[in-house]
DNA sequence: AAGTGGTCTAGACCACAAC
DNA sequence: TTGTGGTCTAGACCACTTG
């Protein structure tokens, strides 16, 4: 069997890179490729968030490698935030729901008093509607310009202070049927609904900040003034398999809230 | 022995919880202590910073266990960014010089064009003196108020721009002898000088971040209007051990510049 | 050829959760 | 008691680097 062969569900390939061969032309360690196997089943719904994946000894006979190599497999996956390990219960399928931390994306925090004030944002809906995208939210989304999607903007409230004006953008088919009364009135992250109501999970995502001053009407939403410079914080956020299927454009009051990031 | 006795170079304890014992009050895996011992050498400085580091089978015979073991306390090392492996080589105490992403903690990057435009920036030290330290800046360096300081006040230009207005506080007694001209004038990232000169290694560092209007001189420093909002950043960057080393309060023009921030 | 980190295995045992 | 993930070991072999 010619080594590096891709492994399938269907012909399972523990075998190593024994055969005198001219060239490995990309080594992929066993490992690498059953991850690559999850993976596709996470891709395909077999196991929905919140689930339980199989045992990783299920997974070793499924596979035909060791213990050992599915546990390596699911180290990279957990290490990814796309699957929790409980020691004594199983590996679940990673949630934006009762992940420890909810709001995983949202890095504004109060300057002061409990950092979890934000568990309660409110959240108000100021338009939620299907349009045409523009040339550049179609390339963000890797949509064709024209193409249908959902636009939705809101505020978010702290205390009952605008903090957050947000404009996304989804992909229409994918989001067919969203509306402002679900936007408004979902119990939980708007990326947990995401993922109840159209199996889409959020797994990572990408921020461009910059210093802006708002315009009359941004102000006005923002209870603030023109002269009162907020962020401009522009989050594409991405589904399995590195695909773009959100766009977020906000600007953040920092009177009394910071964005906070750790470097490592 | 009684279990989870903490390791030490002398006693080297690689007994596990056998014993019949009451109470196990905080169960320490063996691998997390021989992490907190190579953790000891770095911080002592028994190899330093692009310096090789014992093999592992080297280590597991030093600390008596096996080499798996040793590789997974320095497996969770590498993942912080402590130490770097390379294959056939061995392992080497990260530094700041070599990183292939030098400037590893600056998250600024050009709208547009080669991201690494940023390799080159010019830096002019505005001024560079000891002070008392304030109530504010002790307080994060967890130093007492009134202790010596070091301030350097600096600009950052990309491609003759003026960019990055940046005031940095430093402990005295760690960075004694530190002047304007070595601040200028060192080849390479200024963190990789704190390592080279004063055997400071930074590890991590936290930010915060807001949008706030210059004020009249920072504006004239930054070659732009009052009315022109920038990024504060305000980076508490620490060394080993989760000591604070410097405080570091940046205005960073966003005119065609983006803070950058991947999420997972 | 020798030495290093990287992968893979098989088996033993531990800690935790649930029945 | 059973099943799960977590730790630890010992040994084999692979891939990469250097002499």
């Amino acid at each position: 069997m010619p080594p590096n062969t891709a492994l399938s569900p269907d012909t399972p390939t523990p075998a190593r890179n024994d055969s005198a061969v001219v060239q490995t032309p990309a080594f992929s360690p066993l490992y690498q490729q059953i991850k690559g196997l999850i993976l596709q089943s996470l891709q395909a719904g077999e196991w929905k968030p919140g689930e339980l994946i199989p045992s990783e000894i299920e997974l070793a006979g499924r596979f035909k490698v060791s213990q050992g190599t599915v546990r390596k497999a699911i180290d990279e996956l957990a290490a990814e935030n796309l699957v929790t390990r409980r020691q004594g219960k199983g590996t679940f399928v990673a949630t934006h729901n009762e992940e420890q931390v909810q709001y995983r994306f949202l890095q504004l925090h109060p300057d002061i008093g409990q950092q979890q004030d934000e568990g309660r944002a409110q959240r108000s809906i100021i338009e939620c509607k299907r349009i045409r995208a523009s040339a550049d939210i179609a390339r963000t989304l890797q949509l064709r310009t024209g193409d249908s999607v959902i636009h939705v903007r809101r505020i978010l409230s702290f205390n009952n202070t605008p903090t957050i004006l947000e404009d996304i953008w989804l992909p229409s088919p994918v989001f067919k049927g969203l509306n402002a009364e679900q936007m408004a009135h979902y119990p939980g992250p708007t990326y947990a609904m995401f993922e109840m109501e159209y199996g889409v999970r959020m797994v990572r995502a990408e921020e461009k900040i910059r210093a802006v001053l708002p315009d009359a009407q941004q102000a006005q939403w923002l209870n603030t003034t023109t002269a009162t410079p907020v962020l401009s914080v522009e989050r594409v956020t991405f589904t399995y398999n590195d695909k773009p299927m959100e766009l977020r454009r906000g600007l953040y009051l920092t009177d009394s809230h910071h964005y906070r990031n750790a470097l490592s």
